[in-house]
DNA sequence: TGTACATCAGTGAACGCGCGTTCACTGATGTAC
DNA sequence: TGTACATCAGTGAACGCGCGTTCACTGATGTAC
């Protein structure tokens, strides 16, 4: 085995158990030392794979978006039927609510409060778009097949209209205003539906969680004037 | 002074402290040994006052649910016509997002991921009900006023009904199924919403936090059918 | 009103633990001629 | 094909720090008679 070839696989040995650990223990708790104890080197070693603990942080985030981002995609192309966008905005919407259920602390990590002293570096941004991606894309799939919205949507003023316009650069989307604040809806709905359900916040108030989720996102759907 | 009165100071002034830290470096970095430091004490002093830094934790969360909730109570109570539900509504959702954008890591304290190692006894529940307690108090008042919903909204099957039984008794409200999950939804989209602001995924693409928030609680109130 | 005793607040040292990062060094692997 | 040198992975000790919690103890405040 080659050098490059040895490097690249014990880069991937601490990844696989940092990861293992932060699914165990969570974002905040996640110990450089307790890694390389794990993967049998001394602490200072991973430095020569890793140049700091923020730099694993980084690889975490960057593989757990990718992961509920393909989750996400392989819902999405898993329909058959192309034209039904009401199964494919449930299908998506199911794979993150699963996801996040599956992978507790990494949703956490993805999209709970920030860990402290850690900023996300901009190499992030295009693994994080994946799933407002897929999202928006449905969106303009149903623009161009002329769905009208399932509810009554205010006009977008011209204030509100500048305020979206970063949207359509970063995410490469072309959308009306109108369409457009509605998935967005949606999309927070969506996680702030599952980070509710997952920090505890339904505790005692919903008594079936599939039920109530499904049903939001039925709402949802018809909200967003999804047919098949 | 006497002692139970100095008692009383001394406990205050170490939750003062506690929020004050708390405010500054967040829930998981909070130390209770550095909290001592600046009340002037030694760190072992303080287990006078609080059995253990969890107990400290839960004093901080009550009074974080207790300052948002007051905000929330007090914003609607600032809206004259009471039967100006629409307004009342937006009252309320603005007193959130101002409250969580003041007050950025108690919001993640209540709202963001738990605390690792931490969990939340039973007595931060009515504190933490108070918010959705306004909410649906607005929503009983609405119905009460035969207010139609603003957007088609689905009929609720027998599962989501008994999925929704723990909602009533929990914070004492009487609706109908089929607002109570828009109501339901409202709620998500406001706390998705804002933490989707906070820990910033929303950076890039909304160019105008206010413009963009206000839009979208307008369209919520439109949906709930509120009008004034 | 004074005394004896009990309660309580706060101290200071210690336990036992963990962390991220740096640094000089060894020994093995690779490369150029 | 062999040698000299450079690169690199991994070690082990150390730095400097912080944490929550326990415990025996002192001295002050309160209480009962």
């Amino acid at each position: 085995m080659s050098r490059a070839e040895n490097r690249l696989e014990i880069t991937r040995a601490i990844q696989e158990t940092a990861r293992r650990h932060l699914a165990e223990v969570g974002p905040a708790a996640l110990s450089l030392r307790a890694i390389a104890r794990e993967v049998g080197m001394v602490s200072s070693a991973v430095y020569r794979y890793f140049p700091s603990r923020d730099d694993l942080l980084t690889a975490l985030i960057v593989e757990a978006y990718d992961e509920i981002g393909a989750a996400v995609e392989a819902a999405d192309a898993g329909v058959r039927r192309r034209s039904d966008l009401a199964e494919r905005f449930t299908a998506v919407c199911h794979a993150v609510h699963d996801w996040a259920r599956a992978n507790p602390h990494e949703y956490a990590l993805l999209y709970g409060s920030p860990v402290p002293g850690y900023a996300a570096p901009e190499t992030t941004i295009p693994s994080a778009a994946r799933v407002p991606g897929t999202l928006l894309r449905i969106a303009e799939e149903s623009e161009r097949a002329a769905q009208e919205l399932g509810a009554p949507t205010r006009a977008v003023s011209a204030r509100e209209h500048r305020a979206l316009g970063g949207v359509r650069p970063a995410l490469d989307v072309d959308l009306s205003d109108e369409r457009l604040v509605r998935w967005l809806m949606a999309w927070k709905t969506l996680f702030g539906h599952t980070s509710m359900e997952l920090y505890g916040h339904m505790h005692r108030g919903i008594l079936d969680y599939d039920a109530h989720f499904s049903q939001v996102i039925a709402q949802l759907a018809a909200d967003l004037g999804l047919s098949s």
